[in-house]
DNA sequence: TCATTTAGTGAACGACACGTACATTATCAT
DNA sequence: ATGATAATGTACGTGTCGTTCACTAAATGA
């Protein structure tokens, strides 16, 4: 699920050394944790993995993939759904397990990472595949579950429904104009799927 | 409603320079639509704008400001609210404006800006206040008359049903994930108005 | 007129991180 | 042993940052 480069495959030449990748992604997570994306220099995660810059550079094409690599994983968060058959708490309870994920400093560290995407097509291309898409797919199958249970109305686009139920909790993250708490997660749901119309 | 500098109050001593204050605007400005962000550098802005480097750190603390002022400055936007009585329509043309506003490079350097606030607390605070919350205030009040006006719930939390209008167009500008389109607007403002659950 | 005050200039600097090059050493398969 | 590949340390050139310094330019007021 994530870009980590693995061993290359067993053959002839001395085999690429999993102690180093290992240090090296600790370091960067650690680093990311402590001081952000802006601590998280290449050189500073060398020195502190005991590594050489060489090595780092060797294995991944820049800052941000280390920096993306180390974040996965170290929040290898499943935030698997659950998929009771009650799209509405289904839903709700999502929301509230990544609210849940983004508080403290790994929610800081993921709008770094969004942030920084934006001027870095690989982490973009990185975050996309490794994270947004995978969620997206998963979100999409149980929301045309609910249609298929009668749940939803058909004839609702599935993408713009999803960004109207997870892109508030992004911005949040990134705009800090107001917390995100559990009962922003239910106004979401509720809102959308009843809507806010009076009667 | 920026925080351009002006020139200093009228006193003693050399007046500032406005030719060179509207040069840095202009070169900033010029350099943020060719190259983005990463090639709107201190030392690029002072060469094009024909002005010393020291000029400009006098004035500006650091390349976010400089950047923000130079985006303000040239794309003054009004983007103001219509408020005709009909809120449905009224929302999904305000979505429309700003869609057509962000297409193009002036919408990817807005991304960028955003992405830079995320480590750069001085621009995220001149963003929050000169972008989003007059924005904000602005979206309130329509709300709010529509809310008295009967055509929203009055139990319904504004804030957050900002939110789930705008963030996800923000939300497609970062992510690249889908198009912004006058129909994503459409569909944004019927889902929340009246809800994507099945009769 | 002339002192005072503030703004703008050009050149240079040290710091930092980037990404790369080189020679050397380590560890594997055959 | 030999060949192949990985990891290391050191050093380098580049770019950008933000600052300092001495100097010049343009306004005010006595």
């Amino acid at each position: 699920m994530t870009s980590e480069i693995q061993p290359s495959a067993v053959g002839v030449g001395r085999p690429r050394s999993e102690r180093a990748r290992l240090a090296v992604l600790e370091a960067a997570a650690d680093l990311l944790i402590e001081g952000g994306l802006k601590s998280a220099t290449i050189e500073c995660i060398a020195d502190r993995a005991g590594v050489s810059k060489v090595t780092i550079y060797k294995w991944w094409p820049n800052r941000g993939a280390v920096a993306i690599d180390a974040y996965f994983h170290r929040y290898r968060q499943t935030l698997d759904f659950v998929d009771t058959g009650d799209v509405a708490s289904d839903l709700a309870a999502q929301l509230r397990l990544l609210i849940d994920a983004f508080s403290g400093r790994a929610g800081e560290v993921m709008a770094e990472l969004i942030g920084q995407a934006q001027t870095d097509p690989g982490l973009a291309a990185t975050l996309g595949s490794g994270w947004l898409q995978p969620r997206r797919e998963a979100t999409a199958a149980v929301l045309r579950h609910a249609i298929d249970r009668g749940q939803i109305r058909p004839d609702v686009d599935v993408p713009t429904l999803m960004d109207q139920l997870y892109a508030p909790l992004y911005w949040r993250l990134m705009m800090r104009h107001a917390p995100l708490t559990d009962d922003f997660a239910e106004m979401i749901v509720r809102n959308i799927l009843d809507g806010v119309r009076s009667a």
